[in-house]
DNA sequence: ACGCCCTCCTGTTGGC
DNA sequence: TGCCAACAGGAGGGCG
């Protein structure tokens, strides 16, 4: 489930190499993803252009070329990695750059949740990035922004932090490592925060997203950065799959509860419910 | 504006 | 062993 810190360790694992390099073709296999793959779009923007930089909004990912942008979304399942242009293509490839240094970059994603589409001039304006909240790792982030979204809100803590308009990158996994780590319940309803527990929220957020980008993202399964390797942050988690285990800081069993359709891990020791 | 729920998708898991 | 339902969830979109 790539997150924020998932996109950018593939982020800085390509842009070691790959700005510079010129797309000789692209080979478009299936079109259906989240939404369908322009291929046509895409072969007229992106053959024979450069690569000039990598960037990356929330968890979209995005490629400098030509006269635009090419914005990549990994979704659920999406891996983008450098592959041997000899492999043959696997169950799940849908798109291969082919790139002039004999190189290739390969997109897998078996639930196709993600997103491939061309962006023509500023990226900003795109309708969906336009409406994006702050990234968490700026400085537009920070306790007295998180307080005052909170006003008025009766939504869980954990829904206003996966709210892409409210700050953009985090997902399950973090906004219940962040809840944790701030000792604050997930269900507490946003109005409820206190201005000292949204300093502590965004540090916690801060801190988490460091600390997962410093060991390389969380794979639980299908994740893996772009050189192939997984990420190491699994074994940092303290609340996020591990339901019946007992918490490392107080050995109170963690407990997962729903969240409408989703899941969310506490520990009830260190995040007593909201009265 | 807010907040809840549905939808897309496939691999894995667990119950019977 | 096989079958099938449940589950995992990012995030747009619909609706009350």
């Amino acid at each position: 489930m790539p997150e924020l810190p998932e996109v950018e360790t593939i982020r800085t694992g390509l842009a070691t190499w790959l700005p510079g390099r010129i797309i000789r073709r692209i080979e478009v296999f299936t079109e259906k993803l989240r939404w369908p793959i322009a291929a046509t779009e895409l072969h007229t923007h992106l053959t024979g252009h450069t690569i000039r930089n990598l960037k990356r909004r929330g968890k979209y990912l995005l490629w400098e070329v030509g006269c635009g942008h090419l914005l990549i979304h990994l979704g659920m399942s999406g891996q983008l990695f450098r592959d041997d242009p000899e492999r043959t293509r696997a169950l799940h490839d849908h798109l291969f750059w082919i790139l002039d240094d004999g190189s290739r970059i390969c997109l897998h994603d078996p639930r196709r949740f993600g997103a491939v589409m061309w962006i023509n001039g500023a990226w900003e304006d795109h309708p969906l990035l336009a409406g994006l909240g702050p990234e968490p790792l700026e400085s537009g982030f920070d306790a007295a922004y998180l307080w005052s979204r909170s006003r008025g809100r009766k939504m869980a803590l954990q829904s206003l932090l996966m709210n892409g308009r409210v700050v953009v990158g985090v997902g399950n996994i973090y906004a219940a490592e962040a809840l944790f780590q701030a000792g604050l319940h997930p269900t507490t309803p946003a109005h409820t925060l206190t201005e000292n527990a949204a300093q502590r929220l965004t540090t916690a957020v801060r801190q988490v997203l460091h600390q997962a980008i410093a060991q390389g993202g969380t794979t639980l399964r299908d994740y893996r950065q772009s050189d192939g390797t997984p990420g190491y942050f699994a074994v940092s988690l303290q609340v996020y799959g591990r339901e019946g285990k007992p918490c490392q800081r107080c050995t109170t069993p963690i407990v997962r509860l729903r969240l409408g359709q989703r899941s969310t891990y506490l520990c009830p020791g260190c995040q007593p419910p909201p009265c």
